[in-house]
DNA sequence: ACAGGATCCTGGGGGC
DNA sequence: TGCCCCCAGGATCCTG
């Protein structure tokens, strides 16, 4: 077992109204791309001198003998596909994924260990890179060679990236689907990386009401959704990049989390393109939050 | 086949 | 003060 230091979570601002019970950043899609931006200098040209892993096993067991699979590899590169980082290691290819409340990050070998740290990787300059998951939703897989990387996501029938979202299968895929346009987007086979908070700002942006059925779509209105979680997620990433720069570098976990989202955590409060108040529904499962002006009910 | 629901997991917040 | 219940979410498994 991975001793606990003695760290607490830090308190959340008063009068916090966004992620009420979250003092960390939800990694969806751009967050997931910051965090490979900022390990890929830290990590990328680095060995691997040791791994310990926790007792508690993550949703997704780990192979067995990983120390020694692990163990001396070089670290050659660090990629995002979806919300899946991986990490490429001569050879072996490590997969992770950050579920709810994942971290990774890279300090030094001395820094204090958080509780829910789950794996260590001891570099070889005395830095330790660190995967932490309080609600262990999050997985660590190691697979032996890409092609069986590339297996488990098409297994997984994992969709295309967001940003390479042909027009045409864009528009198929979503009016196939006698369902909502809030699961479709949660869906991972037809775009990957789009998670709650995302879906829900691209909806607004593309002012389309979530209970829209797909099937329901004309052209000209899934061009503007493509467009709209394009350009939510762009803006998102460029965001983040300063909101959360040192998640890295382990020394201010606070960092500002002021997002701005125009919809999301926003129930009650007015909107801020017509200020009427935002209303919060439950869709596939998950709180779905849209502006009832912005967004026309469907009939 | 497809859509929707339950499940996992934990800490914080609200209610009593 | 302190307990208990509920909530949040992504992927996966299960049911209709």
């Amino acid at each position: 077992m991975i001793p606990a230091a003695d760290s607490t979570p830090s308190a959340l601002a008063k009068g916090e109204r966004l992620n009420v019970h979250y003092n960390q950043v939800m990694p969806e899609l751009p967050e997931v791309e910051t965090v490979v931006r900022d390990l890929r200098p830290l990590l990328c040209g680095r060995r691997i001198a040791a791994v310990q892993a926790g007792r508690k096993a993550l949703r997704r067991r780990w192979s067995k003998p990983w120390g020694t699979v692990v163990q001396g590899r070089p670290v050659l590169g660090i990629h995002r596909r979806g919300k899946w980082i991986v990490i490429e290691l001569g050879g072996p290819y490590l997969v992770i994924h950050l579920g709810m409340t994942g971290q990774l990050r890279v300090v030094p070998a001395s820094a204090p260990t958080p509780p829910h740290t789950h794996l260590i990787f001891t570099l070889d300059d005395d830095l330790q890179l660190r995967f932490r998951d309080v609600r262990r939703f999050g997985s660590a897989t190691l697979f032996p060679d890409a092609a069986a990387v590339q297996a488990f996501f098409a297994a997984a029938d994992l969709g295309p990236e967001p940003f390479d979202l042909d027009p045409a299968y864009w528009h198929g895929r979503v009016t196939a689907a006698h369902r909502c346009l809030k699961a479709i987007l949660l869906d991972q086979r037809v775009v990957a990386g789009v998670g709650n908070i995302y879906a829900d700002e691209a909806l607004f942006e593309a002012r389309l009401h979530p209970t829209l059925l797909g099937d329901t779509l004309r052209r000209p209105q899934t061009a503007k959704l493509r467009q709209a979680v394009v350009t939510v997620l762009t803006r998102a990433i460029d965001k983040r990049g300063s909101s959360i720069r040192d998640y890295v570098g382990g020394s201010g976990e606070k960092g500002n989390y002021q997002r701005e989202f125009l919809v999301y955590g926003r129930t009650s409060q007015p909107c801020l393109r017509c200020r009427r108040p935002i209303e919060r529904i439950v869709l596939a499962g998950r709180s779905t939050h849209f502006c009832p002006g912005c967004q026309r009910k469907p009939r």
